[in-house]
RNA sequence: GGGCCUAUAGCCUAGCCUGGAUAGGGCGACAGCCUUCUAAGCUGUAAGUCGCGGGUUCAAAUCCCGCUAGGCCCA
């Protein structure tokens, strides 16, 4: 039986014999699992709390389950046999014939992918992995940012000053875009020396009336601004391709804002027919309980971000039918989530909503921006991390660029997925490391494994004393999996294969592994759960290091 | 002004949802370990007011209330 299934089968018996449903503890040295029941209903019932815990213990029968009390803990471990038939069958699982949408990367067009998309596009690759290996029918949904004011100030800025945006569109772009809120803050600092007027009823310079028009045009189906508009997505669409392609991101369906504009328009008067959304000073909102209501559409008549992810979610759900929709976005948009998800139900959305939020990276000196170019470009860190593998490669005599790539961009998601917590980062380029809880050092535990294999073969499956250690961590791993999907945490994994790794270094450094057919066998099964663990991180186990 | 999030050794971090058995790791520092399966490894040492104050409980890093600091969002 899984383990898994025995836990339940545990708590199932408990729960019969006491009444209460027991909460198990995280296995520590006392056992694969543990309760502490006994000891918190002592008191109510009057009795002694060891005395409860042997009475309880005694009744428990569950095959493959061997039980020992320890004061008023309850522990249990899985017999050598289920250990062994679980080590087995590691990694299988029953599939779940479910459907997911998660929503993940959503880069803008026009702007660089900077280290700020990484988290959303290696954890929302990461879930995508892993609902798919569990059985789910998984889409990915990259809501490019290609829609928006930012297209009025790029199509202005590029009509004013004259650009060469084939060689190197997205930095070439990124110019612009920061060349033109400079000459904004020039022409609000100083207007009469500039020649330039403000326009004082709409308080706006004269670029950023420009910008407007620009955008406007865009909006009505201008020849000319379409045209520029497409060349930008397309040279934008092509870089991150490239990144993709790098970073080893499963296929994600081009979904952006663009895609949603007429449907927002149409939405926006539907939900008015309806009554779910109203007018309120002349602008289209839909009113959230509790909250400031979700706007729609501004006072002069354009739809705004919101509409466009309305309809985005309201046609992911009829096109895909799914279960659940995940939105892996910075904990930032999290109040925008509360309204879009409340609208989302009020329209037909039945789905299970969930904003899977994370932490920003910042810079020592503050947020990111694009306006005011403080960017780091995630193509720089990439680089710079293959770079330093190379350079500790080069030291051995080695200088395999596929192999460096693989651990070089390893190291930098493992950085990434193994943090849990919505914490801001700060961004420092030291964090680069290839030591201690790093990718590279998973990587490196997986090829000595591999090692083994490959010189003395698969051995034969059993248990004795020196290896028992790392068998109880090995098991671990399908709580990893299972709960990682269920919590949206890839971070569950990451410190899994952590554990198991120290695990197995410490087996390999203690003992010798060749030539013993049982210590042959947990190095295969060590192998393929850190390999099978690492892949669902979207990194790679390279040939040798 | 309203709301949300975060605080664990010099630095990074697990544990918090679901309260329990000595608060786990890692980096850096220091002391060791390569004639045996890869030293991107292993062993050991030093380093902690779990932000502060109160409460609930047999038991609080964990739950509740208040405060402080930082971040974010809405207006």
């Amino acid at each position: 039986m899984f383990i898994e299934n025995l836990v339940k089968e545990v708590k199932l018996q408990l729960k019969k014999i006491s009444g209460e449903t027991a909460f198990f503890m995280e296995f520590k040295e006392f056992g694969d699992f543990s309760t502490s029941l006994p000891l918190k209903l002592a008191k109510k019932r009057g009795v002694n709390p060891k005395e409860l815990a042997e009475k309880w213990a005694s009744q428990i029968k569950v095959k493959g389950i061997e039980i020992r009390t320890e004061g008023a803990f309850i522990n249990f471990f899985l017999t050598k046999e289920a250990l062994i038939y679980n080590l087995n069958h590691l990694i299988e699982f029953e599939p779940i014939k479910k459907i997911v949408v998660i929503d993940y990367s959503s880069p803008n067009i026009g702007k660089p992918f900077s280290i700020g998309h990484l988290r959303s596009t290696i954890i929302g690759d990461s879930l995508n992995k892993i609902f798919s290996f569990l059985g789910w029918k998984v889409y990915g949904i990259n809501f490019l940012g290609d829609w928006g004011m930012q297209f009025g100030k790029l199509l202005a800025a590029y009509s004013e000053w004259d650009s060469d945006i084939e060689k190197e569109p997205i930095k070439e772009l990124l110019r612009l875009y920061v060349k033109f809120h400079e000459e904004v803050e020039k022409e609000k600092m100083n207007p009469l020396q500039n020649h330039i007027q403000l326009d004082k009823t709409k308080k706006q310079t004269v670029l950023e009336e420009k910008a407007n028009e620009w955008f406007i045009r865009l909006e009505k189906g201008d020849k000319k601004a379409v045209e520029l508009w497409e060349k930008f997505r397309k040279l934008s669409l092509k870089e991150f391709n490239k990144t993709y392609k790098k970073l080893n991101i499963l296929e994600l369906i081009d979904a952006g804002e663009s895609k949603f504009v007429d449907d927002a328009k149409k939405l926006v008067d539907d939900l008015l027919e309806k009554g779910i959304a109203k007018k309120d000073q002349g602008a289209i909102v839909i009113p959230i309980e509790g909250n400031p209501p979700l706007i729609l559409q501004k006072s002069d008549g354009t739809t705004i971000y919101s509409a466009r992810d309305l309809a985005s979610g309201l046609w992911r759900f009829k096109k895909f039918n799914p279960d659940l929709m995940l939105y892996v976005v910075g904990s930032e948009q999290k109040f925008h989530f509360h309204q879009l998800f409340e609208a989302l139900s009020k329209s037909e959305v039945t789905a299970k909503m969930e904003h899977n939020d994370f932490g920003l990276i910042r810079l020592p000196e503050g947020k990111m921006s694009t306006r005011k170019g403080r960017v780091i470009f995630l193509k720089d860190l990439l680089n710079e991390s293959i770079e330093k593998v190379k350079n500790i490669m080069s030291e051995r005599g080695d200088s395999d660029l596929e192999i460096a790539e693989k651990i070089g961009i390893g190291a930098v998601k493992f950085a990434d997925l193994k943090n849990n917590r919505t914490r801001n980062i700060v961004f420092n380029w030291n964090m680069l490391s290839f030591d201690g809880e790093t990718g590279p050092y998973i990587q490196y535990s997986a090829i000595r494994a591999k090692r083994i294999i490959e010189k003395f073969g698969e051995g034969k499956a059993g248990l004795d004393d020196d290896i028992i250690s790392l068998a109880r961590k090995l098991i671990k791993f399908r709580f990893s999996v299972l709960n990682s999907a269920k919590l949206r945490r890839p971070d569950l994994i990451a410190n899994f294969l952590i554990k198991t790794s120290q695990a197995f270094n410490e087996l390999y450094v203690a003992k010798r592994l060749g030539g013993i057919p049982e210590k042959e066998w947990i190095s295969k099964i060590t192998f393929t759960t850190l390999q099978t663990g690492l892949n669902l991180l979207g990194i790679d186990v390279p040939e040798k290091m």
